[in-house]
DNA sequence: CTCCTTCATTGGCGTGACCAACATTGGTTG
DNA sequence: CAACCAATGTTGGTCACGCCAATGAAGGAG
């Protein structure tokens, strides 16, 4: 009676975005769980693979828009997990750098991600996963260029 | 210097959420040419496959809330796509039917999304496409029961 | 020196997915 | 039959996310 129509299962977008209402909820409920947001991974991720920067780069390193930025480093600034200090060289811009307890953040952070993935994927084998995946990246690469 | 951390690149639920946002931003453009709205299909596809239903039975078909049912419907009988008349058998609930136009609506919407999956696919061949289509309907599959 | 760009920040918008409350009505059960 | 529970339509929010416009300050290029 509340099937869904094949017209819609059927089609890739739709399994994308119905899929990803899983996928966020599964990742924000950890997060919030834990007191943070997607956004507070993304940024001290960027962080912590390319080092310090600007508030603007590391909302390019992850794909967080810069009016975003400043909101989700006010947050993680208040928590000590950032510091945020004006560049010297540097007039407008802020220095935005990792603390020890944001570094062990991010890796509290990554086990609860990881947790997410296994339930994510919940009956693939680990072949599938990673035929998956490998499929998945190459069409984002395709979209993130372009 | 703008690279995605390898964090957030390796995790399936990235790739998902990340490819589910290119997805939504050409789903909804190509349907907002046509003024229209992800919504809309998904209702007017429940409509068609099952046949003339209540609100509440439409939103659990097509996976959208029944407060959103409402504005969604409002829209679509605007428009003359749709027709909501007192069920005479049943007091408090609508029937919703598919009006001729609405099914005319529907079959210029799905042209538009086959449009939108080529877009979406890019790169991929024709046995990828159906690789990556499988893997996904099985994980989605997985959650919507549970 | 002027122009164009970059940066941080504020404030707003739209979408999609929800949730709580309410009045009403149907069905179920004691 | 009466009392209760479930379902329905509706209003009016909330939240995360992605994005856009404008502004003031500052750097770099010509």
């Amino acid at each position: 009676m509340d099937e869904i129509p094949r017209r819609l299962t059927a089609k890739p977008s739709w399994l994308i975005n119905q899929l990803s209402v899983h996928s966020r909820r599964l990742v924000s409920d950890a997060f919030a769980a834990a007191g943070a947001r997607g956004y507070h991974y993304r940024l001290l991720a960027a962080l912590h693979e390319s080092g310090p920067a600007s508030q603007a780069e590391l909302g390019r390193r992850g794909r967080v828009d810069r009016s975003d930025v400043v909101a989700a480093i006010n947050e993680l600034a208040a928590q000590g997990y950032v510091e945020r200090t004006p560049d010297p060289d540097h007039g407008r811009r802020n220095r935005i750098t990792l603390t020890p307890e944001g570094a062990r953040r991010l890796r509290d952070m990554d086990d609860v991600l990881d947790q997410v993935q296994d339930d994510l994927l919940g009956p693939l084998s680990a072949g599938d996963r990673e035929t998956l995946t490998r499929l998945l990246g190459r069409v984002l690469a395709h979209h993130e260029q372009g």
